[in-house]
DNA sequence: CTTCAACGATCAACATTCGCATAAGATCTA
DNA sequence: TAGATCTTATGCGAATGTTGATCGTTGAAG
């Protein structure tokens, strides 16, 4: 884990950043706004300590620009005890957290751990096969990054042969978790979904087993 | 949104829920931790405004019960100012912000605020897909620059559905996310008023997925 | 190599479910 | 009470899922 801290105070600077190494994370210091806004703009970071008073260009502003150019790694902010209004006015302002000065350094480790970890916790599931990408969080299919359209069913069908590529899968399995309960089990519907699919993806995509059922492959030869 | 207030200070969970409900949110109350723990583990949330002395239970314990259980939903801790030792447990207890009392309602505002919008994994106030425009902080929607009015549910639809965008949402979670406990289920208000937002901002922004719910596009093949 | 039967693919027609528009009724609010 | 807002009811039309008939493919036996 990468932190930046952007504190004008050379003390508090050195105090911060020896309790993040101890803590086992790698520190970027800053002295002023424009150089840690710099830094913030250019590195990748996994959290960043930002206090609001500062030379050249104040906290606020620098939050603000990282927020208005697309950066949203987590910030907590520092600032004097008293001053509440800045708080409104940094969280808005896309602040994740906030720590008064003078602080407890214990206090500032616990709310950078659990800014890191919620940080950890936003990945999308994808699941991908060739040009062909799941998206099971937003429930989307593409096709080499075209939005691919489909229906209810045809995308449970996929989802399922997708969790689990590489094996062969029976009708009969494909029919239990793709209905409830009973369906009419000497029916076709899943050779006809087979096929819808294979029109939208490319007849490679789902291979048949004959005698057996699909599977997805990874690569062919 | 649909928030919940765990406080046993009659007055102050009033005060809270009156401006919680000024704002626009959907909010359960409850009085001591046994009842908060039941409403918490039960009904999906999309923020908990969580007092740490109750009676019954108190709320670290109820806390830790959540996250053990596996409820992910974003906390805000309420206690009193000079029990900073709290904080630090609060925290690595899974809360995700903290407020000492007494405190600054905007600040509260501010920080549920920020909540909401982290959970949705979003940096700042303002969300947008197109020319749409959402302002969480002023309660504000334009489209093309220019302001569009709505009401109070058009409004609580249209920010759930934003705040995840791209997902698709079930009619199930649309209702249990902007009103309060029981709701005829078999209802079609949803339908009339995505049909209402349809009219005010063009059919393309609500993407329906028939037989799954709705879906709002950031951008079209 | 040919033939045949089993299996799978394809297609079009059908039935059904689902979502939408509309408007009228109910409820809240100023 | 009037006006705004929310809810319920209904009928239509289209998207979706299902069926059965037919056609193509495969692989093994003769």
């Amino acid at each position: 884990m990468r932190m930046l801290i952007v504190e004008d105070d050379r003390d508090l600077n050195r105090q911060l950043s020896e309790a993040l190494e101890d803590a086992g994370y790698v520190v970027d210091k800053a002295f002023d706004g424009e150089e840690g806004h710099f830094l913030g703009d250019t590195e990748p970071y996994d959290a960043v300590i930002l206090d609001l008073g500062l030379p050249q260009m104040d906290g606020l502003s620098v939050l603000e620009r990282w927020r208005r150019d697309g950066h949203s790694m987590p910030v907590l902010i520092l600032t004097a005890r008293d001053r509440w209004s800045d708080k409104v006015a940094g969280i808005d302002a896309g602040a994740d957290d906030y720590v008064a000065k003078p602080f407890h350094m214990e206090e500032v480790l616990a709310r950078v751990r659990a800014l890191v970890r919620r940080a950890a916790g936003l990945a999308s599931n994808e699941i991908s096969i060739g040009d062909v990408v799941l998206d099971t969080k937003a429930g989307k299919v593409t096709k080499n990054g075209m939005s691919v359209k489909l229906t209810s069913l045809e995308f449970r069908l996929l989802s399922y042969l997708m969790h689990h590529k590489g094996r062969v899968i029976a009708r009969t399995e494909l029919v239990e978790h793709l209905y409830d309960q009973d369906f009419d089990r000497d029916s076709n519907t899943i050779e006809v979904f087979v096929g819808r699919l294979r029109k939208k993806f490319g007849s490679s995509l789902i291979e048949t087993v004959r005698g057996l059922g699909y599977r997805l492959q990874e690569e062919n030869a």
